[in-house]
DNA sequence: AAGTAAATTTTTTTT
DNA sequence: AAATTTACTT
């Protein structure tokens, strides 16, 4: 039992708690993931459990890959019959439903086709035209997210079509094209993200049987990131562990950021009550940072209402001070960064570097700035090997091929390489689909049989078209069936469908560079068929069940010197050296957020991660000016650089910057007004605010009426979830302060001008009250926080 | 029917 | 600014 050694008396409680459910609430750095693998180490070492009998449960390909790593590490030179299962739970229901979905009865197969995102939206767009709405007035994205959310907190369309009020037309909208959504995707016999999750769900609760069968396969379950669950997958997991009741759960509720997608931190802090018996372990010690970044941490978290106390402590050194730069533009940041990742790795080449980001479209400056100074670096997320072109049309020749109702792969390559079919034919073949309410395949069957002959206005080369693409899709068939016995069972499935459809042909006879790389990355999807059949293979389905569940999230190779990715990407893996850039207002927090104090306290656990990915440096940076949708706009400050311990961060920005400023308004007066804004009769003594925080309902209704001026056209009323009345009540008051027409002569100080103060430095005018002598302006002081000024003894100059 | 030019939209975060 | 969608020419 070597492996205990390593670990301290709370984390061994955890590794040594065998039967009955188990809450870890583990702190970043914890030694979380540790606990887990050698859980399951023990379990098979110590008490005889059949690996065959474990499940553990992550969020991500690349969660799950880690740990099988460690664990196969661990376990290797025990000879062993099976291994434990560790999926995420997408994974875990493609599995179980690719074996009993027909027992739900629903019109499922077990062939049928997994739908991503692009293919969902696709499904959307075709039922909005066909209900007759217009895809301006209705965005199709947006319906996704009210049909995901909707089906995350386990709904059906249904129950969101009897919770529309009839004075709400969008919304009746989104419930029929949520129906009609339902209703092809049955159709199509296909299964969206969401779908794998719900159909499972329903199984389980229908068939008793099928619930005995999984809980006695799986005897000790595992569920790593217990923050991040939703309805549906706490109902699941309620139903694989309710005879066995062997759960344990791991998660951080400072952690949870997964709001969007319908997690419910609930679960996590509800655990207790929803496993009787629930034995609890506490993890505290962090391994991974340095004091002071913990400092950082805590002092920024710290700052959210909803939060379990915990304190997280280390016997790590201080370590070196946050390192601040405040940059020019985008550009110089990226600059910055790559030129600081340059030194750094000078010095310490072996310590791997993270630049994080709030979103992914802030990552193209810090690739460019990187490939100019020849840094070699690896970005996670973003555009996927499985989302380029030429990937998708392969594979969705091979979903069709596997099943013909799939509409959407259909439509994706019928003209693709383009055979003479053009508009006409598609409309055509779609208006016989509606008539005869059948897949597009069998529309092509009807048109092209002879019993229908003339029937149809296709022109005769359109028929040879469509006969040519009934044969390819017919040879693949075949070709899947006699290579399903062979020792190739997907990869020469694969180059037959390269091949055969003539995409290989199209990319060769286009001699440009773009083509060959298109080529490439077929010959790469290829190698990774190969790779396929060469490991115990579990056919086609699965391989392409595998492309639509990856993302390339679980590319991440744990060996590139640089990383590049979003600070949700990065949870859970830790990282020397970090920076986290782009810390504005409106970008992270995001703008999104902002006027949720729900959602802005994610987006604080948001930050709360990124910063603790550091081990020993982290550098913040920001930058003043950038481009949003090709725009030049200016950038304030992130506010949750105001709750960062500011006497812990040294400032290398070039002449002063927004942290120069904070730092020496130190003064008493606005200590009081930060510990005001907090509710507090006396500051904190440790305490460094120089600014507002936006957490109380004062700040946040001071918020409210100062955003109001500056972007006063905005609809931001539409699809909004049910919020507290107070807020509701702020919006009101701040689309009533919008409207009142601000009569100030011109030349003077309007909300939107910038100006400069002897004091406080550049700030932007929010509000503009009174008249003559006695206009008072609201103006937002970046490290200040907003003051209230008389114009007239104000001295402000236009900035 | 296919290629090109013009217009329009896009950005949260992920399985 | 870039990518996607639509409109227009051949």
């Amino acid at each position: 039992m070597e492996y205990l050694s390593s670990l301290n008396d709370k984390q061994v409680k955890a590794v040594k708690h065998i039967d009955g459910p188990l809450l870890v609430l583990a702190g970043a750095g914890s030694g979380k993931t540790r606990v887990i693998t050698v859980r399951i180490v023990h379990l098979i070492a110590e008490h005889d459990v059949l690996p065959h009998n474990i499940l553990a449960v992550t969020f991500t390909n690349k969660a799950a890959g880690e740990m099988r790593e460690r664990i196969t590490a661990m376990l290797i030179g025990r000879k062993l019959k099976s291994a434990p299962l560790i999926s995420t739970f997408h994974s875990l229901c493609v599995r179980i439903l690719r074996q009993d979905i027909e027992e739900l009865q629903e019109g499922y197969t077990r062939s049928f086709t997994i739908y991503d995102t692009d293919d969902s939206l696709k499904v959307i767009k075709g039922a909005i035209k066909d209900l007759g709405f217009d895809t301006k007035q209705i965005a199709p994205r947006q319906v996704l997210n009210a049909i995901s959310g909707s089906k995350n907190r386990g709904e059906d369309h249904e129950l969101f079509s009897s919770r529309v009020d009839y004075a709400d037309e969008k919304r009746a909208a989104i419930g029929r094209i949520f129906k009609a959504y339902e209703e092809r995707l049955n159709n199509a016999n296909a299964l969206d993200f969401d779908d794998l999750l719900i159909k499972t769900v329903r199984l389980l609760r229908k068939s008793p049987e099928t619930r005995a069968k999984y809980n006695d396969r799986f005897k000790y379950i595992l569920v790593d990131e217990y923050q991040d669950t939703n309805p549906l997958q706490f109902a699941l997991v309620k139903y694989l562990t309710e005879q066995q009741q062997n759960i344990c759960v791991v998660g951080d509720d400072a952690q949870s950021i997964y709001g969007f997608r319908m997690a419910d931190i609930r679960n996590i802090l509800d655990f207790e009550k929803h496993f009787p018996n629930a034995k609890t372990v506490m993890l505290e010690q962090n391994y991974r940072s340095t004091q002071t970044i913990l400092d950082a941490a805590d002092s920024v978290i710290s700052n959210n209402r909803g939060r379990k106390e915990k304190k997280l402590w280390t016997d790590n050194p201080d370590g070196d001070q946050l390192i601040y730069f405040q940059a020019f533009d985008a550009d110089s940041e990226a600059k910055f960064v790559a030129s600081q990742i340059y030194d750094h790795r000078r010095l310490n080449p072996k310590d791997k570097v993270a630049v994080l980001y709030r979103t992914n479209a802030q990552s193209r400056v810090f690739e460019e700035a990187l490939r100019r100074m020849r840094i070699g670096y690896n970005m996670v997320g973003g555009f996927s090997f499985y989302e380029r072109a030429e990937i998708r049309d392969i594979v969705a020749y091979l979903k069709l091929s596997l099943n013909t109702f799939d509409d959407i792969a259909l439509s994706r390559v019928i003209n693709t390489p383009a055979r003479g079919l053009g508009k006409a034919t598609l409309e055509e073949l779609e208006r016989v689909r509606k008539d005869l309410d059948c897949s597009y395949w069998e529309a092509i069957e009807t048109v092209l049989s002879e019993d229908f002959e003339g029937t149809f206005s296709v022109t005769p080369r359109a028929v040879k078209s469509l006969k040519l693409f009934r044969g390819i899709v017919n040879g693949l068939i075949a070709k899947i069936g006699e290579c399903s016995k062979t020792e190739r069972p997907v990869s020469d499935v694969v180059i037959a469908a390269i091949e055969q459809t003539g995409y290989s042909y199209m990319l060769k006879s286009d001699n440009s560079e773009e083509s060959e790389a298109r080529l490439a990355n077929l010959e790469e999807l290829v190698n990774a068929a190969v790779d396929y059949d060469r490991q115990e293979s579990d056919g086609l389905r699965d391989f392409i069940d595998h492309a639509a569940l990856s993302s390339d999230t679980d590319k991440f190779d744990r060996n590139a010197p640089v990383t590049l990715m979003t600070v949700h990407s990065a949870k859970g893996l830790e990282f020397p050296v970090v920076f986290l850039v782009g810390l504005e207002d409106g970008i992270f927090p995001h703008a999104r957020s902002i006027n949720d104090p729900l959602e802005l306290e994610e987006e604080r656990r948001l930050a709360y991660v990124a910063i603790t990915r550091a081990e020993k440096k982290l550098f913040i940076t920001h930058s003043t000016r950038r481009r949003v949708y090709g725009a030049e706009t200016t950038a304030e400050p992130s506010q949750f650089l105001n709750e960062l311990p500011l006497d812990l961060i040294k400032d290398v920005s070039r002449g002063n910057s927004w942290l120069s400023f904070a730092k020496s308004s130190t003064t008493l007066e606005n200590k009081r007004a930060a510990a005001a804004l907090r509710g507090e009769t006396h500051a904190k003594p440790k305490s460094t605010y120089t600014g507002k925080t936006y957490n109380s309902n004062e700040a946040i209704a001071e918020f409210f009426k100062s955003k109001s001026g500056k972007d006063s056209n905005e609809d931001r009323s539409k699809e909004s979830k049910p919020k507290k009345s107070g807020i509701e009540k702020l919006r009101e008051f701040a689309g009533k302060d919008r409207k009142e027409p601000v009569a100030a002569p011109a030349g003077r100080f309007l909300p939107g001008a910038h100006v400069r103060h002897a004091k406080y430095g550049k700030g932007l005018v929010l509000r503009r009250e009174g008249s003559g002598d006695n206009v008072k302006l609201t103006v937002s002081f970046p490290g200040f926080g907003q003051k209230k000024l008389i114009e007239k003894f104000a001295k402000l100059e236009t900035a």
